[in-house]
DNA sequence: GTCATATTTTTACGCGCGTCAAAATCATGA
DNA sequence: TCATGATTTTGACGCGCGTAAAAATATGAC
């Protein structure tokens, strides 16, 4: 009789015993360490290893054994020190700039799919807005020893350095928008601004009036670049572009804010009421909606049956409740996040080690009421 | 000379040199180890131990050293290793239903904030509305030692089994709504269900008609409280409880989808057309919205000038934006995030070892527009 | 039953850091 | 300047698991 064996006779032993004085409850033994759990189920600790890492790793009746022997123990294995050891820790990171906004709680939702998929672990952290907040969570994730992460930025006074620290660290990719200065090891994914804003323009000047446009508070690349989309969009049809000055301060991430107390401005003043407005995201339009209906001006049967007329971006989750439903472009949320987990894939198989790579997706129109 | 002066005096001409061949980059040198970083700053690796723990554990003097010459380097200590010997891992795992729900999301970033306030770093999961998920997300934070868990329970058929070993492995405490089997030894910290609805019930009859009450989709505890306080609140009025019964099947956390289809089919036959409808939560009620403006409803002005009056439950941060404003009563979310937290640095040191608490937190009323 | 091959078991070391005890050094006040 | 208590350094062990190498064993085709 192997030792092995041996020691799984005492096991049976004593758990049957251990079931005899407290079967009135229904909790299984509880195993702490891999150690323990090889004597419990009579098979070497170095073999569980594999087993854990890859059950193909081991013979198919071994692995049936464990497998079988397993749902009858309460075992978790510790990560902490599995991942202290290995190459890799399949932990990805993800920083974005705020928890409080549905298209990044959607782009949170897909990354972890995605990521499930490969086997990888999610460790999310809200940048709060604030580049002081985003350069420590960066320092937190190098210190989890991250196998790569995935950033929504800030891009206002963004800690240039922290992501060049980290990207020496482990992959990086950008998504949403790209970080101030570049990065030439970080890779980009995010939606190409010309295509989705130009499909609006046109799609607007093709229904009705060109389109005045509201951007969104400067706080990361897409305010400027969703704001030149629209600009090389009118020089192209021939229209005059006329972006709305904003007269409140907008340093802040709260959009429908700023997007109403921007319109509910205008609007007091009369001026464009029967306007078409683009703004630069859907939360901002939110917010203009609200004021256009605080002031009236969709009266004539909730519709768009004035001159007015609202347009957004991103396909928010919301926006399709709005009054009237926001008529928008819908980003490709899921595209997005299943590139960046591929791109970081990528890199941590090796495959290119130098060369950045940008993957633009296209957003799809969502003609609804508002515009 | 001491060997560490020696060490430090070879590190200095090391760096010296380092910053002399490669003067361009302004990358600090990176160290990896604190074996490393105990060289290189002079000082025993103990001593840095001790530092990183509680900086005043050592004498000011060498606390100011070790301070300056890490500005000077680029270290980052290991996080896995750190937390697998400690008593403690500082780690705190959250669970919400979803991320697309920015009553959850509000959750998550106060717990954030709490946490951080007390050195606590947050993971952060979600069971996508599915017991299976959420099962698997609390052996996860077995797995990673968390030294505490709250969670946001899913009702329906949740794991029982997988709670109750977690409970035995880190304290446990349970937010927004209590598990369909109670537990023991967790926690919960909640609003009070019948003191918010109680609060809205009587503003609503104290203004208007007495309300009719839309549940949400029996998946938390919620949706029965909620209309258990609905009803205990009307009898105490003396008006009669008269709950919307909904056509649609409601399994899903769409809850916007929900309200809609529901009030859509209701309106559609001229049914509740001005009645007093109270929500179970926000994302109903704007849904509901949505379908009465579809219908018409409100076209005296927008306001809530008909009889049609429409409530929800929560402060939804969207609800202020819609048309009308949503009349609400708001949970105190950061109330909630503190308390969870606090209960659990409670049990963390070692107060409070059997007793379970319940924390029940009053809502205030939002009267707004729409009702 | 035999032999070559595939797996598993033993044994032992390493990871980076927490922690402890003994020795060495430092700070402070008389 | 010396004694004394406070800190730091040295040296060593442990955590739970990954992993490598050699020995032992199982498997499967013949």
């Amino acid at each position: 009789m192997k030792l092995t064996e041996l020691r799984q006779w005492v096991y049976f032993l004593e758990v049957n015993l251990h079931d005899a004085r407290r079967s009135w409850t229904m909790a299984k033994p509880k195993i702490k360490t891999m150690k323990e759990l090889s004597e419990t189920i009579g098979v070497s600790r170095p073999t569980l290893s594999k087993y854990f890492q890859d059950p193909s790793a081991v013979r198919p009746s071994t692995s049936k054994k464990i497998q079988e022997r397993l749902s009858e123990v309460d075992y978790v294995y510790n990560f902490l020190t599995t991942r202290q050891n290995r190459k890799s820790t399949e932990l990805i990171g993800v920083i974005v700039p705020s928890y409080k906004d549905l298209f990044f709680a959607s782009l949170i939702e897909s990354i972890e799919q995605s990521a499930k998929d490969l086997g990888y672990t999610i460790i999310t952290q809200s940048s709060n807005g604030d580049s002081g907040v985003e350069a420590h969570a960066v320092r937190k994730l190098r210190s989890m020893s991250v196998d790569g992460a995935i950033v929504a930025p800030i891009g206002v006074a963004a800690d240039h350095d922290a992501f060049a620290a980290a990207s020496e660290d482990f992959p990086l990719v950008f998504v949403d928008s790209r970080p101030a200065k570049s990065m030439p090891l970080a890779d980009f994914v995010g939606t190409d601004n010309m295509q989705s804003i130009g499909a609006m323009v046109e799609y607007l000047c093709r229904i009705g009036d060109p389109p005045v446009f509201l951007g969104m508070p400067n706080l990361n690349a897409n305010a400027e670049e969703r704001e030149h989309a629209y600009r090389a969009k009118m020089l192209e049809l021939n229209h005059e572009a006329k972006a709305i000055d904003p007269a409140v301060a907008g340093g802040s991430w709260e959009f429908e804010a700023f997007g109403y107390a921007v319109m509910d401005d205008c609007f007091g003043r009369r001026e464009f009421t029967n306007s078409t407005i683009l703004c630069a995201n859907d939360r901002v339009a939110i917010g203009v909606i609200r004021a256009a209906n605080k002031h009236g001006l969709f009266s004539r049967g909730g519709i768009a049956g004035g001159d007015l007329r609202i347009a957004g971006h991103d396909d928010h989750p919301l926006s399709q409740y709005m009054f009237p439903a926001l008529t928008t472009v819908a980003q490709d949320v899921e595209g997005i996040a299943d590139a960046a987990i591929q791109l970081l894939a990528q890199r941590a198989r090796g495959e290119r080690s130098t060369e950045a790579v940008e993957v633009f997706l296209n957003a799809v129109m969502k003609p609804r009421e508002s515009a």
